[in-house]
DNA sequence: TATGAATGAGCGTTCATTCAT
DNA sequence: GATGAATGAACGCTCATTCAT
């Protein structure tokens, strides 16, 4: 009895947010703000999220989420190499497309940025497993050497990832190919893949 | 002539300001604290910057500019290329230590993100003239190799200013310890410097 | 009749309103509080009670109710006078220990101050009616000394009351005890009990 | 320069506090309802006090100490004792009516009980060094008389307040009258005063 | 009858900005 | 120019109450 918890509407307000987070950052953004995007009352957000904080961690956490899962998933799959390879860089870009503005609101206070820096590390070990499959295997005998090839990769995707973040909205499109266009020449080169 | 007492009141508020927006954000730092750290009252911040926001690109604007000057110097200096361009890495670490909490406060906003955005042109611009006096010639005869080569330049800055932006504050320095090595390691194996 | 569930139902809320009332005072326990107490949904309440106010006065009024019924009773016993005053004594400051809380919370709003005058004038007259079988006859034959009389009453009463109100949590039995002593002491010096 | 720190207004909005607290209560008093009351805008409480607590306690503190120290010079003043007495009553009355709203707000909230407290333990020490000078010596030779003595004092000051606090707006005049009486005769029976 | 999700007015408080001094 | 008291809109959040189920 009463109204049954509508999971439709935590998921309306997840959805409202992450427009919202994106469009104006975290401060910026206010609750009546996502309320209304949403459809419903200011205070109806806080009987699903603890407060405003809880429900931008949760927005975050839930775009992230999901992209690192469909890339785990596409990265061990069946096929050869060089087509999974692919299928990350192509999966990595188009959801970089869409989560950019999110990106853009995590930088700044410390407390999101550790968390940004979490997922950035699942990321990266995905990556490297991955390419570790045909990394030449010389050069990363010594400690030091699988170091600089961690520092590189991560280097590689916060450079992506950023460089995507900093392009004026028109430009975004053009900006993700020429960077496309660059990774997989950096894989070529490196990996031969 | 100018007023210098004026000006020197205006640096004042600058650099109060440039302190207080590191360490606290943009929307955290109030105009009080910048006037407390000025020694002025907080109206008379307004004498010299329209608002907070005005404040703020000002602050950015000059901290920029004056690292891209101190840079543009180093690297057109009469000594020998290899040393200019170890003199171009250190200071451009160390004044990215300095700058990183600015740097922090810059990637949300449109506004500030088109001031980042031509002020990393400007830095990209300078490494690729520098770079060039040393760059194998074969693979920039076309077209799409120059732009691959910026594209390359311009994402390996915006990884190394967002990784060591991205890090706790006691890693700082781990981390930009790690990032130097792997630059030098790219100069050496792409330019031979 | 009446329906049994419903009776009980309204006890249930009146009972976790009471402890939470007691615990927390008027403005700072929800309606949810005292829901969970009663184990029952917030909403629920409205269904007995027309809004927090009159449930709020439907507590004290209960609680002083069974209060003054049993002071009653002990005051007209079939028992010798002293042992009747003994009974009312302990049993008056036994539920004041219970009933100091909600006590507390009684004093400020007008409406409630006039149901706690009320009360107090029952019990200020059940003490009356009580001492005046021992009552030195000669000093109330005029209607002055009645009024002073009865006005000691009524300032002793309240003078107990709010002593034990005011004392800080750890000190209550102390004070409860002290004030007990000093009222012993006055009910021998002045009706020889 | 700058506006200069206006004393008048801080006392504005104690005075503001005072009523508004009196008449609704700490909880149902909105920092705006002061601010109207004082003639100046919300935000401008907060350049004088930290916050609404620190703004009761206040105005809680004020009104006691002012009356706190009128009461301690007319007993220590050189009039012989009768006399002093006489104007301690009539002050203690007097003061009694000004401030028993806000004595009812005090009641309720733990920490605003124990300031109550302590003001009343001022009040009860000078009333006992008062009465002190004329106590029939035989009855408190022995510590526990002494308790007592101060027991009775002490429970005969809370009851007069809180009767006073009780009683309905329109019979406070005759209800301050009917406890003045009875005072007096407390302290001709008692002290020969 | 009973539920509890939903509401939205209203709270205390902050702070960029203004303006009398 | 310089001040800092004053402003008031706007914030995140609470909670008595309602009402669809």
């Amino acid at each position: 009895m009463g109204r049954p918890a509508d999971s439709r509407k935590k998921k309306n307000i997840l959805a409202a947010a992450f427009h919202a987070f994106g469009e104006r950052g975290y401060t910026r953004t206010t609750m009546k703000m996502i309320a209304q995007q949403a459809g419903i009352a200011p205070g109806s957000i806080y009987i699903y999220f603890r407060d405003k904080e809880a429900l931008f961690e949760a927005t975050v956490e839930q775009g992230w989420e999901q992209f690192l899962s469909e890339l785990g998933r596409a990265a061990v799959s069946a096929r050869p190499l060089p087509e999974r390879v692919a299928k990350v860089i192509d999966l990595g870009f188009n959801k970089l497309k869409e989560g950019l503005p999110l990106l853009q609101g995590m930088l700044f206070e410390t407390s999101r940025r550790r968390l940004l820096d979490r997922k950035l590390d699942t990321l990266c070990r995905t990556l490297e497993t991955l390419f570790a499959e045909n990394r030449p295997a010389k050069p990363l005998r010594r400690r030091q050497d699988l170091a600089l090839w961690r520092t590189l990769i991560r280097l590689t995707v916060i450079g992506i990832m950023f460089s995507a973040a900093l392009a004026a909205a028109e430009r975004t499109d053009d900006e993700l190919g020429r960077l496309k266009s660059a990774v997989r020449h950096l894989l070529r080169e490196r990996l031969q893949l």
